[in-house]
DNA sequence: ACGAGTGATGTCAGTTCCTGTCATCACCCT
DNA sequence: AGGGTGATGACAGGAACTGACATCACTCGT
């Protein structure tokens, strides 16, 4: 299974991201990235799809994490926390990694296509909850609207964990993660 | 102010819903939608900044009446509150255009691009409503999270109501609503 | 060792989305 | 009547994507 250059799908990555920072995402032509990557326009469409694909490769992971941490939670565990120890268990796929997801992000925040296509993967996230809520037994609308939740408190949690100030020691995802999911509980609370 | 036929942005709105509909929105030809509305395709992109805005042209109302609700909101009403007053201030919108509705809902869950666009669409209203909230002095990060809450609510209440079973009198959005926020809160109850 | 097979890449042509530029047309105002 | 204004048409072109086929590096069976 050998063959060119080793990890053409990696280089493009690589190369992508390069010139998203360096000149923006709209600037940058495919025909670009692939030369970059020493590569062509037409490989490049071989490994993503889309142009955009390529700053959203390692969502099936992600995906995979939350759903297994929901299976596994405690069975009399209630939804929320079961979506609670699934978010846990995602953040950690980022610890580590701030500098690189803050890159990554800027890019996302500067194009409203990219945003789009950030929401279309939280919401197929939330969708992967609610499915996994639902094979614990959680009816409609519960298991959609604690997965909705759930995700809500991520994009908060996430978004805090970029933006969190310079100064001093990164704080770690899970301390804005417990943080948001109280606020939640505290402005939900009808009793 | 007179001109050639008139409404050509209307005609143009109406032709691509229907081409749509007929043959899917992928396999529709900006220049197609244009001919059918007696029109050029030049023409199309001079109304509607892509493809897919045509069927997205109504946001902007729907923006202003959550933003209006919650600020007509008593001021000492918590922020659920507020955001439920919204969200039954936006509903009163849809009612009496369920086969329209449908529709066009059918349109864009057969396409991610367009299921894409959606999600923005909702994210842009919770934004605007988390603002909303911060006026009336709701703190971060309980402003946004009760705005993504209630969007939640909304999306989950818009989808019931949208799929509910043919047979029998329409219920209205406003039940479906209601019902949402319930189970919401239920399911976010830590007490 | 050698030839067929396999999978990744290159090449090329073509469609569609979208944009810039300039001409033209219908209507308005003075 | 004639100029101004704003919407539309005509045309050229870039960039995203796709389909079809050739080519290359490597593997495997014999």
């Amino acid at each position: 299974m050998g063959r060119w250059e080793p990890n053409a799908r990696g280089r493009l990555a690589e190369a992508a991201l390069e010139l998203y920072v360096e000149r923006g995402y709209e600037e940058t032509t495919v025909a670009e990235i692939a030369k970059r990557a020493g590569l062509t326009e037409r490989t490049f469409f071989r490994h993503f799809a889309h142009k955009r694909e390529v700053l959203f490769a390692g969502v099936g992971e992600l995906h995979d994490t939350l759903t297994a941490a929901v299976v596994a939670a405690p069975a009399d565990a209630p939804p929320i926390d079961a979506v609670a120890a699934a978010l846990d268990a995602a953040a950690g796929m980022f610890d580590g990694h701030h500098e690189r997801a803050r890159q990554r992000q800027a890019v996302i925040t500067a194009n409203p296509e990219l945003q789009e296509r950030e929401l279309m993967k939280l919401a197929s996230l939330a969708a992967a909850l609610a499915e996994a809520l639902r094979q614990r037994g959680v009816a409609e609308p519960a298991a959609s609207l604690a997965a909705e939740a759930g995700i809500a408190v991520f994009k908060v949690t996430f978004e805090r964990w970029i933006n969190q100030p310079d100064r001093g020691e990164l704080r770690d995802i899970a301390h804005f993660s417990r943080e948001s999911l109280d606020a939640l509980k505290a402005v939900t609370a009808g009793c």
